[in-house]
DNA sequence: TATGAATGAGACTTCATTCAT
DNA sequence: GATGAATGAAGTCTCATTCAT
């Protein structure tokens, strides 16, 4: 065993690089599809001769992982301190999020779709964190409904849809990296969370009218139970 | 060789029955991750057998896509005829969306995390019909925003909002299957997009004041350019 | 996983016949210096197929092992239930035992070699039945003393020696098996072990008295702790 | 390069000390599965130092064989020029050998399982040092036959069982090294080899009658040639 | 003297796939 | 329709050894 023989400078600095570049590979072809081999012609390095930096393949993985959950948990901690409104603390996570999702866009894909691969007790303390963080979002929604900044609504539904909306922009960051900022991106997202897309004055009890009458039209394509959603909502 | 036998109705059956079970696991574990023996024991079948059905392990990544796909396309096709405004529009799509996901979650996370390991022509072709769909979503975004039932902003970032917030719930689906749903999830998605979770009379340009303060309390994580964002703000 | 398919006639004598092979190279070059591949090539099977036989490297080790305590359990079993004085039945212990060492010379000397590389369980397992073949030969020594067939001494020792005496045979297995057969060997064996190689009428004491005196004209290789000895004998 | 500086004492004692520790090693997990690295731990030096001091790990295992049968052979020498009677040059033998024996276990259990492993030149001096220790004994005895000591046996055999009883030790060590002293163990053994474990009076061609009985009312785990075996002692 | 970095071969094992039966 | 047997490439990882520093 002894893999690390010694955090010296060097050895940590080219260790970081190969997790950096294992991130982009695993971003790209899955952690199961990329192959050690591949790393290695990668970063110029013999399969030996990164067996002495990565120590495992799994390793790759947790360190990725953890450079996710590093900062987000850092995040919660610190905005968890902000003397401010939850809503203005949200705003506040809202930007840092993007900041770390839009700065590390293969990481987080890694982090998105790979944790399952992470095996024993690296798969607990992952998916513990997760959770961590989650709950933590949901806290601050709490508050948020709690003040009366939001309207009264399942907290776990908040907090679902904010993640969603900020999570899962990784799939369209190389599009989006280009075009906004961080900055802007959040200010987008929050102000659709908080007062929507809509034009001031638009219903939407009218539009949900509207739109029972117009799912008669509509054959959906695998009709899933239709009659129940109708009957619900008459 | 003989593969395809000619489509009786019994081998087709069975076929699909095979692509459902490779849905599940693919789901679980990974396309890469998943072993073709492994599915042969899922389904009862020796390696032999199973290849008679499926030809090869991509063709049923291929297989899972187009159940994804196909019914998104048919169903951006019907709605587009649908006689309804724009916004109505978007409100049913919203609707059918989430029926498939919530429906067939493991086809959605397979169809979102492993469509880059598909190889040469299936490649392109799936990647143009996702691309495709994309457009949709944002043509009919266009369409509302030009007849003013959403305010003016920018089409693209619309539909990526639109998207986020409806397709990354395939992460949280065992969760929100259980409490909630398609029809519930999409009435609330739809209400955060178009009005947002503001109680009524919250003045976003306030909220933004007062981030802008609390952010000065805020030691970022990893400062990207905080110096940008001020400048950029102020 | 799912390795065994399914015990055909001929995948199982094929895997003995595996298994054979495996014990001559384990037994010519070790377990841990013996290669799958070389293995392979021995028994005519690409990498591949060779897996689909033996599961892992280490269940070949395990089945040789199984080979050995397997017959000498059942020999055991078998004497304990014959009705004759111990001593006869140690007598015929030890022909068995020479029979199954010098007829399977190979799987021996892995059994005595090799144990040590098994893990897990596999080791806690075979170190049980090594220890409980041990305790029987003992047994069945205390009870040859218990009846006065043998002179009181240590019954461990007395294992020691009578195991010491068979087991090791197989360091010699090549040339023994050439010149004695098993019931041969065991004669002797036995001869030595209950009436000594003294030809009548010896005094061991005398003896010792000799070398007692010789020893002093002997500066032994590596004076361990000469002059304790002689104390002690003193 | 730049192996030997010239054997300065500190070099020389290092070196030792390195040997020591890899007997250990290798009487544990064997020389095949033994990692240079693992030695290198264990002494506390890195690669490149040990390498420094070891030449090879092969050159260890030869250092250790030779720290085996150096010793030996002199013991041999050295009783050789004893001025007594073959019976008595054997008692001495017997304690030497184990005094070698129980003092280096580790060194015993690889000198016993490893040389195979040795390649070349090395395999063939050490398997030809081997045998001269063998003949040696054998020489022994061989004396000790004609002068009437012992009973009118083949040679080879009577030292196939003197080396059997002493040299199978090293699987006991553990055990035997707790219980008894060499000197004690040596006197028991070689009451054993010379006047047997008998209680006197016992007549050896009575228990053979009394197997041969016994041998009819026992079902063999596996009947070699039993039907020879009886034919020949009818 | 001692180190850490590097290598390339080879270790054990799994993989997707084929094909005779 | 179905199987088990076979393949060979590729998978992850360890090995003994070298060498610049």
């Amino acid at each position: 065993m002894a893999r690390p023989p010694g955090p010296s400078a060097k050895y940590e600095g080219r260790r970081e690089d190969i997790i950096d570049r294992a991130a982009v590979l695993f971003a790209k072809k899955g952690y199961a599809g990329t192959g050690v081999e591949e790393l290695g012609e990668t970063v110029g390095l013999a399969r030996g001769a990164l067996y002495y930096y990565i120590g495992s393949k799994e390793s790759l993985l947790v360190a990725i992982q953890d450079r996710v959950l590093g900062p987000l948990l850092a995040l919660a901690a610190t905005i968890a301190e902000v003397d401010a409104r939850p809503i203005v603390r949200l705003r506040l996570l809202s930007e840092a999020l993007l900041t770390i999702i839009l700065d590390r866009v293969d990481h987080i894909r890694v982090y998105e779709h790979d944790y399952t691969q992470l095996t024993g007790d690296n798969r607990k303390r992952v998916v513990n964190q997760r959770r961590e963080f989650e709950d933590l979002v949901r806290g601050l929604l709490e508050e948020a409904i709690a003040d009366g900044s939001l309207r009264d609504m399942d907290a776990g539904l908040a907090a679902l849809q904010f993640l969603n909306l900020h999570n899962h922009t990784y799939q369209w960051a190389r599009t989006a990296n280009r075009r906004w900022s961080p900055q802007e991106l959040s200010r987008e997202y929050f102000m659709t969370l908080i007062h929507g897309m809509a034009r001031d004055g638009i219903a939407l009890s009218e539009i949900e009218e509207e739109a029972e009458q117009a799912r008669a039209l509509l054959s959906p394509p695998k009709p899933a139970k239709p009659a129940k959603s109708k009957s619900k909502s008459a």
